[in-house]
DNA sequence: ACCTGAACACCGTTCAAGT
DNA sequence: ACCTGAACACCGTTCAAGT
């Protein structure tokens, strides 16, 4: 079969702009991702981009609330019957969730945590949380200090900051055992068996849900005070 | 007193630029910080920077380390002696003192956060941190979930996302209250009386300690277990 | 209505040249 | 040894112009 390509070109719109601007930053991160090689990317003009979005700010908050659509459908809604017996369960489910898409598009968080404006369905995320935590029982004073207290960890990341960093001057823990002999020892002590990090800041699975339930835990602990 | 401008200058030393580009950023932000703008600060061409410093991300990492060196001052030395009784409180300590540091940069979290390589003075905080705990009876296993568990919070600040942001288009409560209920009713019960949050991602000192609590009672009650 | 080319005002950085 | 000027290879974005 011959490759027969259209002999007019697909037009361009806000979403083949925003595909393939997602598609871009999975592939390469977020780095590559500039106006001149999206639009090599799409075959095009990088000042065609600017008829459809209005500059690249407006692309990554595009691209912040299509991951959260996806977070949307991975959960199946954001509405949720809860009740003081399943709230805790529910929203570590959720949290979940979002954590896997994320984990598909790693580099999202960073982006989340400076542009930093909420745009709607990450709003509507949020609001989900509430709505389950208002339905299992808590207060809005608990609850809002709930939000705090997960921080990013409601949306399934948390940073944190590799002991391990890709540089070749890496000392190794012999040279480092004098400067920093407590964590060597640790290292030394723990067999840190997954040194591929699972969300860019190095939390793997296994330590993102070691400190969530800790905070479930608290949360329902103080839950159960309230009541 | 007329004020006498010495004739020949102070020549250029590594201190002298990491001072400018400290005072820079507290002063502007971190965006200000490029090359042209701190040479300018300095009184010298961009490029004399280059013989000092070998490019852009020394002088961040510099940044980061003098902060970290603050720290140090800050908390009365990274070395502690704790016991199973005392060592609760003694990280509690020694990370809201870490983060009365980070209030006076708030630019420097957002450092730590991407280029990510540990500076040496932040390994020995790291290292304070696990000698702190390892003196306080936990096991390197329990160590190791702890500091995953606190995350950034063991440096003193959480990054979460501010539901305000600058700009003049924020929908109004009453916008938003069909899209988010839970949230909008959230807000209205909360009295969010501290609107200014101090740590650039609105994270204000009473909920960091909230979290930070719920952190520690849960390694607490860990620790408990394991003995 | 949709796309383009040239240009502007910035970046960090290299490199040969000044003193 | 220390600093400089010109230049390079990038950015995001504006604006007048094409079809």
């Amino acid at each position: 079969m011959p490759p027969r390509k259209p002999a007019v070109r697909e037009p361009l719109t806000r979403d083949r702009v925003l595909g393939a601007a997602m598609e871009l930053a999975d592939r390469e991160g977020i780095d590559a991702l500039t106006m001149r090689r999206l639009a090599d990317e799409l075959g095009v003009e990088a000042m065609s981009i600017y008829y459809h979005l209005p500059n690249k700010d407006a692309i990554l908050e595009g691209l912040v609330e299509t991951t959260f659509a996806e977070i949307e459908t991975e959960v199946g809604g954001f509405a949720t019957a809860a009740t003081p017996d399943t709230w805790r369960p529910a929203l570590r489910e959720r949290i979940l969730g979002a954590r896997r898409v994320l984990l598909r598009h790693r580099w999202v968080p960073g982006l989340m945590e400076n542009g930093g404006s909420l745009v709607p369905t990450m709003a509507r995320y949020v609001d989900g949380v509430v709505g389950l935590l208002r339905a299992g029982g808590l207060s809005y004073d608990l609850i809002h200090h709930a939000l705090h207290a997960l921080g990013s960890r409601m949306y399934g990341f948390s940073q944190e900051l590799g002991l391990d960093d890709g540089d070749d001057s890496t000392p190794s823990l012999e040279e480092m055992m004098d400067a920093v002999p407590n964590l060597a020892a640790m290292l030394a002590d723990v067999v840190h068996d997954d040194p591929e990090s699972t969300l860019g800041w190095c939390d793997d699975q296994t330590e993102f849900e070691f400190g969530l339930d800790i905070l479930l835990e608290g949360l329902a602990r103080r839950a159960a005070e309230e009541r």
